[in-house]
This record gives structure tokens, C-alpha cells and sequence, in this order.
DNA sequence: TTGAGTATATTCACTGGACGGTATACATAC
DNA sequence: GTATGTATACCGTCCAGTGAATATACTCAA
């Protein structure tokens, strides 16, 4: 055959991120990633290294385009900053009643390697995360909020806190609950339009 | 030898936490939770029908500490509701600085065995928070917080998110964010203590 | 234009080990 | 002499990773 490296590459990928995201790391084989590929495990390991070489591929396959998809959301809501974090929340809970959401993934590697502190695949996973909590803070800090940086993390904390509890409960309403609270400590945050002088910590 | 019943059970109870809460659930086999426990595997199979049935029995074993452990955290705490709710956060950093420390074993079960919602285990953990929620919950209405329901969501959301967050970047200092939202979030929900009529959503 | 030689890509068949679970037998306590 | 409890040894399966061979595309000299 000799196709050119990248196609087949990406169709792993894509097999691996399908059955990874699915039914979690341990919980899938080499070979079940080869089939679903539709090629031969050996021919896998021709691609990649080894099964944790895969693993980091897929996280870091899926770092991009889960960004942007955060961002799109931010985006398209209407109104000011509250609404538009709220929006994130809105359109997230929206994607949590599709059947086959289980989580997100970089928060489910991480818990399932959590005794691997080290794996590749958990620095792409907390590079990620850093990304988007360096795109709150600067949204943020653009939008006038003076310790944009403590609200990132506050709304990073709710964003994973509801991946956690509505996997757990597998009831995205939690996505919504924490959007409120998203969009409360927003508002707190906001300048009050009117005296604008210290009004630090 | 033939122990009474209830000391091997639990004895292999131990040794099951001690390992899966700090390797996962897929990542230690029966065998090994037999020899940490000083038994044979047979002799474990006697007690529990399968692994499934030992990963329920250890995530029950751990329901009841835990819940206790929140309680007396915030019971500890010197102040009104905002401090209390804030204490426990500042030592739920002050336990994940520990060396041995690998986040919460009812989120990280439910993130490894996020295929099977069925799950025994799955159905313990998510029980586990509903309790932590009620507790929250009738703990703000005591306190005169009006829609303790939603405020007892929030704060849980920001308690798993910091479990979350910080098990992948290993930096406690996010559940001292976390905290300090709480904190903002139960007294904004707060009765003014001077008008006081509807001001509802 | 062709054909030899090389790098790329893929397959089949295999290994060594771990894993969940069980058949059978033995020991102790009441 | 039967309930309970523990141990040895085993089974069938799965799994990460590999050795050896083969097939295809690419290069460049004749």
C-alpha cells in the first residue's frame, strides 16, 4: 500500500479517540484500536511507539478543536461577559444529553492515570487546561475585570466540576447550576460602571 | 482458621483501598489486593462473588468517613457559614498536599467506569454526593439561606471541580479558589439581615 | 523508459505474562 | 459431622509488544 503516513496515522487517531473516549483508557486494546482502524496491530505499532504514545495522540488530538469549540460557544451567545460564560455552560449541558458523552476526556485520563503522574498523556491533558483558563483571563482582563486571573479559576473550577458531577449523575442540569454560579461571580467581578478607582480585593 | 467472617472481609476491604484508590480500579488485579491483604485469591473470592463486587464494597467502606470528615472540617471551622463553608475547602488543600493523595476515589471510580452506568460502584459514588448535597443543602436552610438547593449545588460543583483540577495539575492552591468562590456565592445567598422580602432570582 | 535498489508501509504469526475466576481438597470451630 | 474458611493449582482468555517476511511507492542510473 505505502500510503502516505499521515492518513493512516489520523485514521488510528481517530479509531483510538472513539474507543478511548468511549470506554477509557485501560479499558480498550491495542488490537480493539487496531480493528476498529481496520488494520493490523502490528501495522499500529509501526505508527506509534507504544500504547502511552497512542494515548498522548489522542489527547492532544482532541486539544484544538475542544478549544475552539469553547470559544465558538463564548462567541455566538449574545450580551455581555456574564451571558456569554453562562452560554458556554448552556451549550455544554446541551452536548451532555447526547448519549454518547462520557465526560471529558482529558479530565477521565487524568483520574485514570492518576498514578502516573508523569504520562505524557496527563501534561497534554493539563496543558489544555491551562489554555483555556489563559483564554478566560485574558477574555477577562480585556472585558475589565481587574483579577481576571482569580476568575478563570473559578470558572475553570465550575467547568470541571460539572464534567465530574454530571458524569457521576449522568444529569446535565448540574451543567446549568453551574453556569448561574459562573455567571453570578462574573457579575461580582464586573466594574460597577459608576466609581472605578480601586476597589481591589 | 476459619476468623469470624467480618475480620477478613474487612481486611480485604483495606487493602482494596489502599490500592485502588491509589492505582484505579482496572490498574490492580484481585491477586494483588489478595497478597496485600495476606490471603490468597481464592480465599477473597469466598468473601466477594467478583472484583466488581469488591470495588463496591470498597467505595461503600469509604461513604460514611468521608461524609464525617467534611462534617467535622466544617464543624471545626471558627465563624459564620462563609468561613465554615471556606474551611472546609482549606482543608480538604491542606489533605491534597499529602504525598499520597490521588483525588476523590468516588469521582476517579466513576470516571474509570464511565461505560458501565449500571455499575454498582457508580451507583454508591453518586449516592455518596447526593449526601454531601442534602447535608449542604438543609445545612443553608438551618442558616437561613433561601434556595439552599442551589447554593448546595454550587458549592458541590466547586468541590468536585477542585478535586478535579487539582489531581491534574497537582497544585492544591486551586481548592483555596475554590474555596474563596464558595465563600462569594453563600454570602451573596445570605439573607441581608436588613430588607428582607422577596428578592428572589 | 525501464529496471534495480531502497525506504516506507503492512501483514501473519508468535511470545511471555497477567488476569478474572474456578475445581478440589484440607483445616478449624461449633 | 457439618458450616465456615483458607490454600494449591489450574483454566481459558486477553493483552502489550515483537520477529520475520512481504508488498508498494520512490529514486535514479542506464
Amino acid at each position: 500500500m505505502a500510503r502516505p503516513v499521515t492518513d493512516t496515522r489520523e485514521r488510528i487517531i481517530a479509531a483510538a479517540s472513539k474507543l478511548f473516549y468511549s470506554d477509557g483508557i485501560r479499558g480498550v486494546s491495542v488490537d480493539a484500536v487496531a480493528a476498529k482502524a481496520g488494520l493490523t496491530k502490528r501495522t499500529l505499532y509501526y505508527h506509534f511507539r507504544s500504547k502511552d504514545d497512542l494515548v498522548a495522540a489522542y489527547l492532544a488530538a482532541r486539544d484544538q478543536p475542544n478549544l475552539a469549540l469553547f470559544q465558538r460557544w463564548f462567541a455566538e451567545t449574545e450580551g455581555g461577559l456574564p451571558d456569554k460564560i453562562e452560554g458556554i455552560f448552556r451549550n455544554l449541558a446541551r452536548s451532555a444529553r447526547h448519549p454518547k458523552w462520557q465526560g471529558c476526556g482529558f479530565l477521565r485520563t487524568s483520574a485514570e492515570l492518576a498514578n502516573m503522574p508523569g504520562h505524557p498523556a496527563i501534561k497534554i491533558g493539563a496543558a489544555h487546561k491551562k489554555k483555556f483558563e489563559n483564554w478566560l483571563r485574558m477574555t477577562f482582563e480585556s472585558g475589565g475585570i481587574g483579577e481576571g486571573s482569580r476568575l478563570a479559576r473559578q470558572i475553570l473550577l465550575l467547568l470541571d466540576g460539572s464534567f465530574a458531577v454530571v458524569l457521576l449523575h449522568r444529569d446535565p442540569s448540574y451543567m446549568e447550576t453551574a453556569g448561574e454560579a459562573a455567571r453570578s461571580l462574573t457579575e461580582a467581578a464586573l466594574p460597577t460602571r459608576r466609581k472605578r478607582t480601586v476597589a481591589g480585593r
